[in-house]
DNA sequence: CTCTATGCAAAAACTTTGCAGGGAT
DNA sequence: ATCCCTGCAAAGTTTTTGCATAGAG
């Protein structure tokens, strides 16, 4: 299902805004929030919340919030840990995390604290 | 070793605020937000968020941000995992995870992202 | 044509900072 | 006496809301 078709079918108005959305969400295939890519994005905070929002209610995206107090967004297909960096506040996937703990299906998600690659070679 | 002598071991001055902290926190003994206990402190917001900086900088707290974009607190003698509600927010500390994952040194700490008993009946 | 989406500006929610006065050691 | 701590008010940061206009179906 492509971009259109998969907006479409949440019965969801297909805009600009909302395609270049999603590219950008595909392409990167990591959380993001609006500061990562507001610079490289053509619409208004309002808007990129608001299709946030109605991504996340029409089950395309799930969010969560990170240490710095950022909202970030992914797609919603795949499961895996998140590992966020207790110091420099990075958050990276784990797509390598025994896979039997998504099994149960009380676990919506998992977070990892820690630090990153990088931040442990600094220590 | 009681909260006075626990203040001043990190070298911070011993205040009647600092001291009514520790106490909610022992007391409590569970992660707490500015929000949860504004009313049962005489303090200002600026000196709750000064102290909880100083605590945590001295190692005495440690801290996460929620879905709710609140801070929580709590006092860093026990690891344990967390379950953060994915439907009302509430924060439930899991003492049963298998402790062999906080072996792994790397692991500061393991937030779960799920469903709270209250919610999950009310599904 | 109708109803949803968008942009702009203002508000909201939580935390931090500046500054002057007060208190612990 | 010296610094650190505190309260108050103002500013900062991220997200949300109100309203008028534009655009999709």
């Amino acid at each position: 299902m492509n971009t259109k078709e998969l907006i479409k079918s949440k019965s969801l108005k297909f805009t600009p805004a909302r395609e270049s959305l999603l590219e950008i969400f595909e392409k990167l295939s990591k959380p993001i929030s609006y500061e990562d890519i507001k610079d490289s994005i053509s619409m208004d905070k309002a808007t990129f919340y608001r299709n946030m929002s109605a991504f996340e209610k029409n089950g395309i995206l799930k969010s969560f919030e990170s240490n710095d107090k950022k909202r970030y967004y992914e797609l919603s297909g795949s499961m895996h840990a998140h590992l966020i960096c207790t110091k420099c506040n990075s958050i990276e996937c784990l797509h390598d995390i025994p896979q039997e703990l998504f099994n149960d299906p009380d676990i919506e998600g998992i977070t990892i604290h820690g630090k990153c690659k990088k931040c442990k070679q600094e220590n």
